[in-house]
DNA sequence: TCAAAAGTTCAAAAATTACTGAAAGTTTAA
DNA sequence: TTAAACTTTCAGTAATTTTTGAACTTTTGA
């Protein structure tokens, strides 16, 4: 396979990757051309590549920048803005594993919270299995919390060699 | 907060959770809806309580029974179909890592793999950045891929007891 | 101070995804 | 073999999400 073929189907895959996991496929392909591109690119130069408007481009660089992937930088003489992705995994994983957590994990616990203070009458079965099912995926949402906590503080060599050894 | 508030926020929230991780919101509710129903529920049941028509209904049953989280009961002496969810939430999150592992990240290792063997010239700033990134990308996904398969395999218990362990 | 170049916004249009409802299909009991 | 009870399908419609593009704002150099 030629590199220019690869390239694109790199960013087809990242796109379609992040649209089945709820990011916007744009996004994800604006992420993906930057992730490949060793200098950062200008506005124009991502419109051109992936044939999308100068809004779109805009309104996604913003959310990308947002999400903590990708930065702003600027060169001396210029007054274009270039766009420059992080490429390490690693930080891409616990930034993305950062936010998510912050915009979903975080009120569903709250909520779920809320939820467990629900009174009602133990001899109902409606209301002892919403007790139950409520507790348990609490109980499951604090664990993972607590996991990705510890991950976002963690060192990528010092996780993966902790998660090996439990995986032996 | 009341039983019949307190269900309703349920059903809501994990429908809402579920549209922001790429699964179809009515399926999300209907997992809910299953989920604190003590009982296995029919259709008509499931159509009135959530108010969605038959044919919705219907065809998000049967994905939930594709993905392993719901399924058909029979009554003797009765024609009707019968939905029941399992309530084990570990048995739930296995369900979904080996359903997603299964339909998005196979596909991705497959590709990665691929685009590994793309060639190129090795003066070229383009084509060092691709090969860089592609490797990355491909170890942490098959790191991810190890994990999954370990937690596929393990028991609730004993996968929290040890990763409570690395994070002492 | 002005005008060119770049960046931003957002209403309207397009694309995508989900839902409905009625018709067709299936199963069962008599 | 018929018909009632129930399930499935899918074309058309509705809702949602994404994208465009042109107007508007900001920045900078002359």
């Amino acid at each position: 396979m030629e590199l220019s073929e690869g390239r694109l189907k790199f960013i087809e895959a990242w796109g379609k990757l992040g649209s089945e996991w709820g990011i916007n496929r744009t996004m994800a392909q604006i992420h993906a051309l930057l992730l490949i591109s060793p200098e950062a690119l200008t506005t124009e130069e991502i419109m051109e590549e992936l044939t999308i408007s100068r809004g779109n481009t805009n309104m996604n660089l913003r959310d990308l920048i947002g999400w903590g992937l990708v930065e702003k930088q600027h060169k001396s003489g210029e007054r274009k803005e270039y766009f420059y992705a992080d490429k390490d995994t690693w930080n891409i994983a616990r930034q993305v594993a950062k936010e998510r957590k912050k915009r979903e994990l975080d009120p569903i616990i709250k909520l779920l919270n809320e939820l467990s203070e629900v009174k009602g009458d133990d001899k109902d079965r409606n209301y002892k299995t919403f007790r139950s099912s409520v507790k348990d995926i609490n109980k499951l949402a604090k664990n993972v919390n607590k996991t990705l906590e510890t991950m976002l503080k963690a060192e990528e060599s010092w996780f993966w060699g902790s998660i090996f050894k439990i995986f032996k």
